[in-house]
RNA sequence: GCCCGGGUGGCGGAAUUGGUAGACGCGCACGACUCAAAAUCGUGUCUCGCAAGGGGUGGGAGUUCGAUUCUCCCCCCGGGCACCA
């Protein structure tokens, strides 16, 4: 018999397919659901690695696998063709990036091929293109009729050394990527997109989205919404004001100092006013030294500086109090209003900042903390999570009780809690730190107001009239009879204290707040000084001018004046120009060409300018998925049939990296199409997962310097493209991991292949039945649902075992050969499609055979699953002591008695009383005695 | 510091979601074939123990007839955010 040999195989059956046009795609295929499933195109940018094939040729098996189960499947291929990557290999090769591009793209094509995926090349979208770089200026021309583009002068991250504006991403640890050179922060104008009107609505729909938590999480994280208070301050003896926000109206009694970042626009006109001229100088070489204050420095070091605006005050609104005015970078111009009211006594940083500088620090205290009496401690940290000490009164030195858990201020447990402790003075710690958790969850609605006590010196506490409160450090050099976690969780707790215990407080009875939860007082107390609700954002606008030459030209063109003006939409594409020079030397290289220029003013008129610069290639891929439904449509991005055919993205398969980034251009860039009627779904990828990495097979990433890196062309090579699908499938599951690539194991699924080749020989085409038949069926199950949940490697593995059992027969039923064969095609395409075709002989019939990936995927029998015989294990207080095998439909009583009979079970039970007998069905008795 | 994930053999990883921990693969050991090697096939492989039996899923406790799985505390690793008021 002929070995099997990948080589003779899989050219041959890439070409056929390609002749047949098996992976052509409709957009209405009868009677088929249609499924959009999406990979995260590349970058062409040199050769394919193991990464491409991971992020591609895994997600081909479950395209494949939905295919076979009656799905239209889409899963189209393209390239992100504008960016950094294509320029640079340009501009080191001496060659023009469009040429350049289009010969790694050709070659990647080859490569992508090699995979034997199904993708549907006619539906190809190329970024650079200007066929389709025309939609991304039409949607530009969009945006900024809708204003959601505007021009601002925003501070960059600029790369002395190489003269160029860096991307934050291309910011690592405050230096630039390439160079290593600290990066430096300078203002630079910019077209802006606005985003930022739009993070409520990204933060919210996520809730609508079947993604993994981490990445809504990442991005909730990202675009980080707090929702707090604007208050204003009056500036004493002038009419301006000074706008802070805060996310704690409730501490407004405590303010002691205002601060303004050194960039707020109020500075300029304040330091006019200051006492001194020796002051003034003093506030703006602060200013200066912020600006030029490297990013690696404001990481690096959170000392905190800052200046006195001497002689300007400002009025606390809640109590009339003049409060000086500080300027400090601590305070970031670019979040919220760039202004803060500084509450020293319940914020880390103001605390520190008055410390340094002397500043005071008042405690305020809303609260109505009656019930304390009787207990010992009571301690709330600002998360409201509440622990809750209880020492025996009597001799001071038991912990008899303690408990924590999110306690809602509002709660009276305590009253209860009195009842419950006097009977059982001699609590165990950890026993009973549920019932008291539980306690809590089910007494929430209940009662009056309990407390809020932050950040508070106990001493002061102890003034306060008609309370009792015992203070904690009495009894600490007592620990004995603790637990060393009792220990550890009591000097955490009580540690939180004794950073207030050092402020000097000083307790400012703001009585009409009284009985508030925090939460509560911050509503109250804005309304009372006439603030207002507001929400504030980590998220800003999305700037999207590039200096360089390889991307979407910018279509705006300026007037004599200097005024910006849209290219209007009948010039789409506006080209971008091929007579440049794109060395960098830090401007635009557009603004070297003559051709575009002459168009310019061909066009528009004498005097006129083009805009030079070239949008961020985020852009260019926040909408490609559209492009693919209707690659070739000259009229419109995408026809609206087409788009409601198949958005939303059925299933959306990338690297985690875009997470923060193209995840949430592209959904801010969908909703945008949204709302100006362009499409009709409000969220683009229904479902989404992000893959892993592959390591170099020493565990590392990896990369040339390293010398770890697996060549893929060379594996597919010598093993063939099958054994390398089916290798990275079955290296663990494909959500999340990184894998290192394992050399042995890649032989290990090869021989696994191997073996199925060779077990067409076992083939007895007059076979009909064979005691493998229940395995069968249950692959099928099985393969199938793992699948479905992209746990490639346990389906994987239960082939195997299928596999393994064949093996075991003298001879195996044809059916289930093809069924092994049909469960392993979308795996393996190759091989399978071969084997196919061989045992197309072995059929009764002689007529033409179709692909195995045309076929359907194979039916399972729940019946047929079941077996003839099960293993019941019998366990003796939860040990295993025996198995005994019955027949699949033994009664439970059977099943028991004989369990009791057991020898096994005698003897374990001897001398003992039964006290129960557990049964799980088919499965196990647990014999309890005593 | 805050927010998400995780922690199981020598390694990648399984475990029907509370029911016989370690599937499947790699590696390793032994055996068969071979003059020999490779390839292939077979057997074994968590750990202590000759065995009977005991221990064991990062550590400590708890709930349960029974815990990798649930609850609490702690430790460690990975990722995101971070002077965000």
């Amino acid at each position: 018999m002929e070995k099997y040999d990948h080589k003779k195989i899989e050219k041959k059956w890439q070409e056929k397919w390609r002749e047949d046009g098996i992976y052509r795609i409709s957009d209405n295929a009868d009677e088929k659901k249609n499924f959009y499933q999406l990979v995260e195109f590349s970058y062409p940018s040199g050769n394919l690695h193991t990464g491409h094939w991971y992020a591609f040729a895994v997600p081909d098996i479950h395209a494949r696998f939905k295919r076979m189960n009656g799905y239209n499947v889409l899963y189209p291929m393209g390239f992100d063709a504008f960016g950094l990557p294509a320029e640079n290999a340009a501009i080191k090769n001496g060659g023009d990036p469009a040429e350049w591009t289009e010969r790694q793209m050709e070659a990647m094509r080859t490569q992508l091929c090699s995979m034997g995926a199904m993708f549907d090349w006619s539906r190809e979208v190329i970024t650079c293109n200007p066929e389709y770089y025309k939609w991304t200026q039409w949607m530009f021309n969009q945006f900024l009729k809708h204003d959601l583009v505007y021009r601002a002068i925003t501070m960059v991250n600029w790369c002395p050394k190489d003269q160029t504006i860096l991307a934050n991403e291309q910011v690592v640890d405050g230096c630039c990527e390439r160079c290593g050179t600290p990066v430096v922060q300078r203002e630079q104008p910019q077209w802006m997109l606005r985003i930022t009107k739009y993070a409520d609505r990204l933060i919210d729909d996520l809730d609508t989205l079947d993604w993994p938590e981490q990445i809504k999480a990442a991005q909730r994280n990202w675009i980080g919404r707090s929702e707090g208070s604007e208050i204003e301050f009056k500036i004493d003896g002038t009419q301006e004001k000074i706008k802070v926000f805060t996310t704690r109206a409730d501490t407004l009694f405590g303010v002691t100092y205002v601060v303004l970042a050194p960039e707020h626009e109020l500075v300029e006109s304040l330091k006019s006013k200051v006492e001194s001229e020796e002051n003034r100088k003093e506030i703006e070489a602060y200013i200066e030294q912020t600006k030029h204050k490297l990013e690696l420095e404001r990481q690096q070091s959170k000392e905190k500086t800052g200046v006195e605006l001497k002689g300007i005050k400002a009025i606390n609104p809640a109590n009339g109090e003049a409060v000086p005015i500080w300027i400090a970078d601590y305070v970031l111009a670019n979040y919220g209003t760039g202004a803060v009211m500084a509450v020293p006594a319940h914020d880390e940083r103001d605390f520190e900042f008055a410390q340094k500088y002397n500043l005071p620090i008042k405690t305020v205290v809303v609260s109505n903390y009656e019930p304390i009496t009787r207990v010992t401690a009571l301690l709330v940290n600002k998360d409201k999570d509440l622990i809750l000490q209880l020492w025996n009164k009597e001799d001071g030195k038991k912990l008899i009780g303690r408990f924590g858990g999110h306690v809602e201020i509002g709660e009276n447990i305590f009253e209860t809690l009195k009842r419950e402790m006097k009977e059982e003075i001699e609590l165990d710690i950890n026993k009973h730190s549920y019932y008291f958790a539980d306690y809590l969850d089910t007494h929430k609605d209940e009662g009056d107001i309990l407390f809020v006590i932050e950040g508070v010196d106990v001493s002061t506490l102890k003034q306060h009239e008609g309370h009792e409160i015992i203070e904690l450090q009495k009894y600490l050099p007592n620990t004995e009879g603790l637990s060393e976690n009792t220990l550890n969780a009591w000097k955490k707790y009580t540690s939180n204290l004794y950073k207030a215990d050092v402020r000097e407080g000083i307790l400012v009875n703001s009585s009409r707040f009284d009985g508030l939860s925090s939460e509560e007082a911050r509503v109250k107390i804005t309304e009372f000084v006439g603030g207002k609700l507001v929400k504030a954002y980590r998220l800003r606008d999305w700037g999207i001018s590039r200096q360089r030459y390889w991307g979407c030209p910018i279509p705006i063109v300026y007037d004599p004046e200097g005024t910006a003006h849209p290219v209007p939409d009948e010039h789409f594409p506006w080209l971008l120009p091929t007579d440049v020079d794109h060395t960098p030397d830090g401007t635009a290289p557009l603004a070297r060409s003559r051709e575009l220029f002459e168009r310019t003013e061909k066009i528009f008129g004498k005097g006129w300018t083009p805009e030079v610069e070239t949008m961020d290639t985020f852009v260019d891929s926040s909408w490609y998925f559209y492009r693919y439904l209707d690659n070739k449509n000259s009229e419109v991005f995408a026809a609206t049939e087409k788009i409601n055919a198949w958005m939303p993205v059925d299933f959306y398969i990338g690297g985690a990296e875009h997470t923060t980034m193209h995840l949430l251009y592209s959904r801010f860039w969908n909703k945008v199409l949204l709302d100006l009627g362009l499409v009709t779904q409000n969220e683009p990828y229904t479902k989404r997962i992000n893959h892993g990495i592959i390591l170099g097979p020493d565990g590392n990433k990896m990369s040339k310097s390293k010398g770890n890196v697996v060549d893929p062309d060379a594996i597919v090579a010598q093993l063939g493209a099958d054994t390398v699908r089916l290798y990275l499938a079955f290296m663990g599951p494909y959500e999340g991991g990184n894998y290192p690539w394992d050399p042995n194991g890649v032989v290990g699924v090869r021989r696994f292949l191997e073996r199925v080749w060779k077990l067409k020989e076992k083939i007895d085409p007059e076979k009909k039945v064979c005691k493998t038949d229940p395995l069968v069926h249950k692959t099928i199950k099985g393969v199938g649902e793992d699948i479905e949940q992209f746990k490639f490697n346990t389906a994987i593995s239960k082939m195997m075992i299928l596999l393994n059992a064949l093996e075991k027969e003298e001879k195996i039923v044809l059916g289930s050969y093809k069924i092994l064969l049909k469960l392993l095609a979308p795996f393996a395409p190759h091989i399978t499609e071969e084997l196919w075709h061989e045992l197309s002989g072995l059929s009764t019939s002689g007529e033409q055979v179709d692909s195995i990936h045309l076929t359907s995927w194979p039916e399972y029998n729940e019946t047929k699953i079941v077996e003839e015989n099960i293993n019941v294990a019998v366990q003796v207080n939860g040990r295993v002591r025996a198995e005994i095998v019955f027949s699949a439909d033994a009664s439970e009583d059977e099943i028991k008695s004989k369990a009791m009979e057991h020898e096994m079970v005698k003897k374990w039970t001897e001398g003992k009383v039964v006290k129960r007998v557990v049964y799980v069905k088919g499965r196990l008795v647990n014999i309890v005695a005593s």
